[in-house]
DNA sequence: TTCCTTATTGCAACTAGTTGCATCAAGGAA
DNA sequence: TTCCTTGATGCAACTAGTTGCAATAAGGAA
């Protein structure tokens, strides 16, 4: 019996080759989200000469596909899993960096809305959400959190000026 | 008297040079999401050997003091903006690209729930969600959609084996 | 089993983004 | 105004990720 998502991905009219296995391997030997640099390591162990141009174009595929969740934690870089329930979502803490997992149910009116409202069927397997957290509120908020609205209104034409009246100076 | 966005930044500690004072001309300039090399690229207009890493590194700075907004819109790149209101989110179809703007009004329970239960003050400024548009439901559902959850209970423990039979092969 | 079509790979050259370090200059103090 | 501290820049070398193209091999057909 065919493993069901190789199946998925035959279905799709994918061909099943010894590169788009060993990534998927790798990401089925873990519960770990891995970046795609790790993934390439990993599954150079299998295949040794495996080109990275290969495995990011199966990571595209499999993403697409939705065989596998790209996840952003704001790193700078995205991290990859297998797309299995149950699915969690993260709370970044911007400030100390804290990352707190959140079960599915907060999207539930989220979701509901954009279904009645909009048509739109989110993926929301696997979602981060910045912000600040309990203990670093305290310290942000009189620092930068609550000058972001009172700023905003004033923000664009005067600004333009002063940078040009600056770059004219002499270095 | 001095802007606001410059305000902020040297009651954070930071100096104001002319390059941060570009990449904060260029956003200012327009209404755009700009990526990091079309910033780099507008700003030297203004300071014709600007380097790289300054602009990174001014868009880190921005961004953590929330006097800009980094977007990802799934396209493998990072745009910015200047955090203005009013916020809005956008729906990006992973089928055909479109991308819908909603207004900030549906994070309004998410947010509540984050708040109450959680303690955590989300920055919902400017958000993606990833999912399938209206227009592309009836093509998608047969083809992955209603598989991804069947799948999920039935992943892991078979599929390395799989993989490590097939990478012996000769090549 | 062999052949054939064409999807996929490896490669090379590219763009995007990061980092350590020596040099420079912002801006407060005198 | 001049000096001084130290944060910011430029640079170079690096890692991450993309793309076009020729060569390869998956897998269906005969």
């Amino acid at each position: 019996m065919e493993h069901p998502l190789i199946r998925d991905l035959r279905q799709a009219g994918y061909r099943l080759t010894p590169q788009r296995e060993a990534v998927i391997a790798v990401l089925g030997e873990t519960h770990a989200h891995l970046t795609a640099p790790e993934i390439l390591r990993r599954a150079q162990e299998h295949i040794p000469h495996l080109n990275k141009s290969a495995v990011y174009r199966a990571l595209d595929v499999l993403t697409h596909l939705s065989l596998v969740n790209p996840i952003d934690l704001g790193k700078g870089e995205i991290q990859y899993e297998l797309n299995c329930l149950p699915h969690h979502h993260h709370l970044v803490c911007q400030q100390c960096g804290k990352i707190t997992d959140v079960g599915e149910s907060v999207f539930g009116e989220l979701e509901k809305i954009l279904r009645t409202q909009y048509g739109f069927a989110p993926f929301l397997y696997h979602f981060a959400i910045f912000g600040i957290c309990r203990a670093c509120q305290p310290k942000v908020r009189r620092t930068r959190v609550s000058l972001v609205l009172a700023r905003c209104a004033q923000i664009e034409q005067p600004l333009a000026r002063r940078a040009t009246r600056k770059r004219a100076r002499p270095r």
